[in-house]
DNA sequence: AGAATAGTGTCTCTAAGACATTATCGC
DNA sequence: GCGATAATGTCTTAGAGACACTATTCT
């Protein structure tokens, strides 16, 4: 099986991939109250994208997602899901794609079908920042954490890509209760609200806060942390896991 | 240009089209206190299915949603929105396809690009089914409205596409407002009530329904509608367009 | 003791659920 | 008046927001 990141699954044919198909996922990271995302610099060019990936013929496009994300955070299980199509039909830029593969290698061909016109699958990953061990591949390019707000300028309509995620995980993070998987195991009613606050990107009381997260019944008071810091040492929590 | 219920369209060569992505229209009715799905079969064949159609190669995704829900209902300006991409690799069945270009009088090659493998968008469209003229269509197959409950089996994953379809209807229901797309432009707090009934599958207390629409602010009160029945007339509502 | 953060208790206000009451229409 | 449905009023309860108070840890 070729790697995604193999450049011969990117040579002149594309054998055994899906054509016109695209698959990025944005890869959400949380450390030290900072919403994170992974982002890839290709190789020699300075092009800043998304990690993204194509679709084996015989592959589901679920399981392509799950693929790529594999590759690239070394992770197998973490929160994935789908959440927009991206179908414009000018959204793919030949000039750009062209200097990508250059910066690989390359000499494509004017025909290449990497140039024409791309659809992009839309998938958002919620993983444990501390359980990362980041890939590095000489080929495609080095994927790096950036903090949400400091990423920069992306290809294509990646940033657009990456808004619409984030407006997806906002509204599902209450009704789906997905924010744990952001976390390590054990954590913090403290590091929970942080969590929130920064997702939200709104001040959320603290109190009530654990009032509404101790009444879901889906957390585990496990017990107190000794912090070595000058204050009350807080519990420790797990997230119960389906009952 | 050509239309997608065109038989050229799915001629041989399939020139103009981008292949390997269909666009897979659910279109919600409401009629009678019944939710209704529009469905078409298939010329010749006996073959249910949803209103599908291909991509033109310099149209947007959204817009090949708009064009074919158009060509099916006549109407231009309808709610709609896409939910969902299908990308299980075996999820298109060649056998199936041929049977239908059989009965539109073709013969598919073997390697016809249509029976091999197939992404499908989900879109879902809410219409005001008093609005609607179904656009006959001899070649394709005729569309015919379904209630919910008796759809007939569909080919491929379409079921699938409609259940999903539907649950996001009920999700955004409440959060987007989306209801009164389904229903004329002028409409009793009962209809709304059904409505709603019909859609989340719950009884709902009509006084407290009542209170909570109008608390959104978004309902303007007409005046009262004499029906001829033998009880209290009911005030008819428009929906307050954005203000 | 005092600083700092964790966690609890409680008051208020709003929104939802349940249900009683009043209003209007045609017979 | 009577049956039927529309619309309003109000009591109760659950949950969110605000904030005061207590608890624990280390210096």
């Amino acid at each position: 099986m070729l790697r995604q990141n193999d450049p011969r699954e990117i040579s002149p044919h594309g054998e055994g991939l899906v054509k016109g198909v695209a698959v990025d996922p944005v890869i959400f990271g949380f450390h030290e109250g900072r919403l994170k995302v992974l982002i890839i610099e290709h190789t020699n060019t300075g092009l800043y994208a998304l990690p993204g990936g194509y679709i084996q013929e015989k592959e589901d496009l679920d399981e392509a997602a799950k693929r790529i994300l594999t590759m690239r955070t070394g992770l197998s299980a973490v929160y994935l899901e789908q959440f927009h199509v991206f179908g414009k039909y000018d959204r793919n830029d030949a000039g750009v794609v062209r200097q990508i593969l250059i910066g690989q290698g390359f000499s494509p061909a004017e025909e290449h079908w990497s140039l024409q016109r791309f659809i992009s699958v839309g998938y958002y990953a919620l993983v444990d920042y501390t359980r990362i061990e980041l890939t590095p591949d000489p080929t495609t390019g080095r994927c790096e954490w950036f903090e949400f707000d400091q990423i920069p300028p992306l290809i294509l309509d990646h940033r657009l890509i990456i808004d619409k995620a984030l407006a997806t995980l906002r509204i599902n993070l209450d009704q789906l209760l997905i924010g744990f998987n952001l976390l390590p195991e054990l954590f913090t009613m403290g590091d929970l609200h942080t969590l929130y606050e920064t997702i939200l990107d709104k001040k959320l009381l603290s109190t009530n806060f654990q009032r509404k997260m101790l009444s879901l019944g889906i957390l585990e008071r496990i017990e107190k942390k000794k912090t070595g810091k000058a204050h009350k040492a807080p519990y420790l929590y797990r997230f119960k896991s389906t009952t």
